[in-house]
RNA sequence: GCCGGGAUGGUGAAAUUGGUAAACACGCAGGACUUAAAAUCCUGUGGCCGUAAGGCCUUACGGGUUCGAUUCCCGUUCCCGGUACCA
């Protein structure tokens, strides 16, 4: 019979279906264990970095229901978003009928891939049924006080036609479309994240170890804590101060000059009425007309200009000129500064660019600085100089005393500063979330009340019009009432980014069909938080932070007990061809569906776990592939030769001795596979090296076979011992290429599915040989390898390695200084 | 610059607590089966020297600790990812 990998699928898959075998409930008395993967974007098609994904998260899911658990494993479709938008201005057709019908045929890939899901939990978050709920989410944050709306500098992408958050931008272009970010000056809502700064960096320490390190490091960079202290400085003649921040406080008596970001409103006042008016005019529309790269980037010429007004360095008393230059950006600390340029490099540049003055306030241990040739500035700690009574003072307890000073005279406080700024949620386009607030000229913003929620997204639409959100075009969506006086208002035409659908979607999977609550707080507690969860590293900071920062909220409001929402984090690398990410571009695409038709989804699973370890890039090998399928029909063959013979055979009694050699080394490979596989999966998430351990038993029944087939007779003893190695084999294999497993499983005559058998449990005495294999070294080097029995002493082990020949002529007419002996391993003789 | 991760055969990789480096697989070579091919099965396969027995070398590079280092420590080079005039 061959592997006709065709039926077996397409009869697993569906009978899957019919019995929904994953479909689970909420069961107090049962373990339950969480396994999500990153819900994916509707486009249309699956690919290989979907298979991946998903392919290592059934790999546990099956595995922990193996063992046990209650498994909650759901999927759903992130359906809000740009492409569809533009997908169906292309196409003439409506987003979310373009949404929907990639959501239908991808689900019919996941199928096709045979994944374990709940399909009865299935999500979209284009349906109202689950944007309600994100509206009702928006308006917890709204009455707790997390959302606001204001004017500010916002991220804009021409080429989307709409705001990005911070999170978004990615090397001065847009996340999505890689298209170039403006600067535009706008209304929008936002949400403060900048509130949980402190709660979502100290999270990062508790997950520590759970999560990768690389991630927890990207995120506390983004989250940017830095301690140090404002600083007022007052303008001369003017009532009029201005605010810095510096994370250097112990060298501000070398603050020679200070230096206001270009946008900073300052900047334009303080030149009114002096002589460098035209000049700081000129300068400030110089500025505004350089692209946000070029301005940002550090290898940008530092430009700046003098405003005309002096301010007082508070401790020196000296008058200081103000200037503002480019490099001083006004979204970060107070957007202005201190210039300490005998130690800050880019105050130093500055200094000797427009010649202004240099002065040493911290001595290095070693050497001495001179301030008027100095060309590198010194910016690590030292010990403070020319600073009053605080000379020799050194490091924090340096900065200590000054912020204390400072806080004594009322100029200054120590201060902490974060990196983070506040969300910006409001998105200038249709296929979103619509944001639940009714502007009314009475009353101001106006929660949409819960009992009208969903704000429903209208479906007939103009699309096209690319200057504008449809929304502010129809007139039946935003001319509304006000929820509070009754009079005519308008309608919020904003939609929310899509961030915010998925920064909880794992919640609402615990009470997916709910229509009273978002989720139920006897759901969500019994199943959050996400024990584990796998996705890709893109993720790092904009959606896993978001999530975070949303579980918090959530579990402030009492809505759920858990803090963080992902216990444990598995980034997978990227399938990679060719050396480079798999892109229409670049056409190095591989069809996943291609790889289902010709080889099964069993083999695309089973290559995709096998390539690499799970967080490593993996190379798409279509040899590999190839290899996997030749080991699938391996297994198949086998099995094929075995399973007459093996079928009715009953289990192995207890105490058996096996009668040959043959029976207790295939007995013994069985329950060291068990081992083997058992800890690869569970504690080291290494799937390639599972794999190869199931592939080792297999090539160990292969040889085993050669000698059983050629003996005339066969106990039944011994029949249960090749039984037990095929059962075996077949449990390991079935967390990777459930389908053939299932298959072999019920050709054996078992009656139950897989879905509900236990994993194997190996016993430790058998996976124990009777003689052990020793090195032994002399001088550490490899000399002999001898063979002991495995209840010989170390006595015993040292002399019969010091007796043997190649040995003794190895250590002949040598001085033994030494003997180490390591029980089961080795014998390294030290000779001289 | 700073932060994080890497570098092991021809290739993907393995070595779990410091104990046989290269498991498993791909590729390649040889053999069996076959009229032949495919498929399949078996054997070999890090490098150098040697007919062989065997020896020497080998985990980016240079040191160190240790009886023993792919693994720990110090330094260097290169690669990948993140981040950056962040005050």
């Amino acid at each position: 019979m061959n592997y006709d990998f065709k039926t077996i699928e397409a009869k697993w898959q569906e009978h899957w279906e019919d019995n929904k075998s994953f479909k689970v409930e909420r069961d107090s008395s049962k373990k339950k264990y969480y396994l999500l993967e990153m819900f994916p974007y509707p486009s249309g098609r699956i690919h290989m970095g979907h298979v991946r994904n998903y392919g290592i998260g059934d790999a546990v899911a099956r595995f922990m229901r193996m063992k046990g658990f209650n498994v909650l494993h759901p999927i759903g479709w992130d359906a809000f978003g740009l492409p569809a938008e533009n997908a169906a201005i292309q196409n003439k057709t409506h987003p979310a009928q373009w949404t929907e019908e990639n959501i239908s045929s991808m689900q019919m890939q996941l199928r096709s891939l045979g994944f374990s899901y709940d399909w009865d939990r299935e999500i979209a978050t284009c349906r109202p049924e689950y944007y309600r709920w994100n509206q009702w989410c928006f308006l917890q944050f709204y009455e707790k006080g997390l959302v606001y709306r204001k004017k500010s500098q916002v991220n804009w992408c021409e080429a989307c036609n709409t705001v990005l958050a911070n999170e978004q931008v990615v090397d001065g272009c847009c996340w999505r479309c890689d298209g170039e970010v403006e600067d535009r000056f706008q209304e929008g809502w936002f949400l403060k994240i900048t509130d949980y700064a402190d709660r979502l960096l100290e999270g990062c320490k508790t997950l520590s170890g759970k999560w990768p390190d690389k991630v927890l490091a990207m995120q506390s960079n983004w989250i940017g804590k830095s301690y140090g202290a404002e600083v007022d400085f007052q303008v001369k003649g003017k009532d009029e101060a201005i605010k810095v921040f510096t994370t250097r406080p112990d060298t501000l008596y070398g603050a020679t000059f200070m230096v206001l970001a270009p946008e900073h409103p300052l900047t334009l006042e303080l030149s009114r009425g002096t002589d460098q008016e035209t000049a700081v005019d000129e300068f400030i529309s110089k500025v505004k007309q350089e692209d946000k790269v070029s301005r940002t980037s550090e290898t940008g010429e530092k430009e700046g200009v003098f405003t005309g007004a002096y301010a007082v360095n508070p401790l020196t008393g000296e008058d200081v000129p103000v200037w503002s230059a480019n490099f001083v950006l006004m979204d970060y600390g107070t957007g202005a500064i201190m210039s300490v340029p005998a130690h800050d490099q880019r105050d130093l540049d500055f200094a000797r660019k427009y010649n202004l003055l240099v002065r040493v306030v911290i001595e290095p241990a070693e050497g001495s600085l001179d301030a008027a040739t100095m060309t590198e500035a010194f910016s690590s700690d030292g010990t403070m100089a020319r600073s009053g009574s605080f000379d020799g003072l050194r490091g924090d307890a340096a900065r200590r005393k000054v912020c204390e000073f400072l806080e004594d005279k009322k100029i200054g406080k120590a201060t902490v500063n974060f990196r983070l700024r506040d969300w910006g949620v409001s998105r200038q386009r249709y296929w979103g979330t619509p944001i639940p607030i009714v502007h009314c000229d009475d009353c101001g913003l106006v929660p949409v009340p819960q009992d009208q929620l969903p704000v429903q997204l209208p479906l007939d639409v103009e699309l096209g019009d690319r200057g504008r959100s449809p929304l502010t075009t129809l007139a039946e969506f935003y001319e509304a009432q006000c929820p509070a006086c009754g009079k005519s208002a308008r309608r919020e035409t904003d939609t929310l980014d899509t961030f915010v659908c998925s920064s909880w979607y794992f919640d609402r999977f615990t009470s997916a069909q709910n229509d009273q609550f978002a989720f139920d707080k006897d759901d969500v507690d019994y199943w959050m938080p996400v024990d584990q969860y796998v996705g890709g590293i893109e993720h790092a900071i904009l959606h896993l932070l978001y999530s975070r920062f949303f579980h918090l909220v959530f579990h402030d409001l009492g809505l759920v007990k858990s803090e963080e929402p992902f216990e444990h984090l598995l980034t997978q690398g990227m399938v990679i061809k060719d050396g480079a990410k798999m892109s229409k571009s670049k056409g190095n695409v591989i069809d996943p569906d291609e790889i289902i038709q010709n080889y099964g989804a069993d083999t695309a699973r089973l290559f995709i776990l096998f390539a690499a370890p799970p967080a490593k890039d993996l190379e798409w090998s279509s040899q590999g592939v190839e290899g996997c399928y030749r080991f699938l029909k391996r297994v198949w063959r086998i099995f094929d030769d075995f399973a007459n013979e093996i079928r009715s055979a009953g289990s192995v009694s207890q105490g058996y001795e096996a009668d040959t050699k043959e029976l207790s080394e295939l007995r013994r490979m069985t329950h060291v596979t068990i081992r083997r596989v058992t800890d690869d999966i569970q504690v080291r998430m290494q799937f390639n090296t599972a794999v190869s351990a199931i592939m080792e038993l297999v090539n160990h029944l292969y040889a085993f076979r050669d000698g059983w087939t050629s003996q005339e007779t066969k106990s039944n003893e011994a029949i249960a011992v090749v039984r037990e190695s095929f059962d075996t084999l077949i449990l390991l294999l079935s967390p990777f290429a459930p389908h053939v497993a299932e298959e072999m499983w019920s050709l054996l005559g078992h009656e139950t599915s897989l879905v509900e058998v236990e994993w194997p449990v190996f016993n430790e005495s058998l996976t124990r040989t009777e003689e052990l294999l020793i090195v032994v070294q002399v001088n550490g080097k490899v000399r002999q390898r001898i063979t002991v029995s495995a209840s010989a002493s170390q006595e015993d082990i040292k002399s019969q390695a010091l007796g043997d020949a190649k040995i003794e002529e190895q250590t002949k007419g040598k001085e033994i200084k030494k003997v180490i002996v390591v029980p089961g391993k080795l014998v390294n003789i030290v000779v001289k």
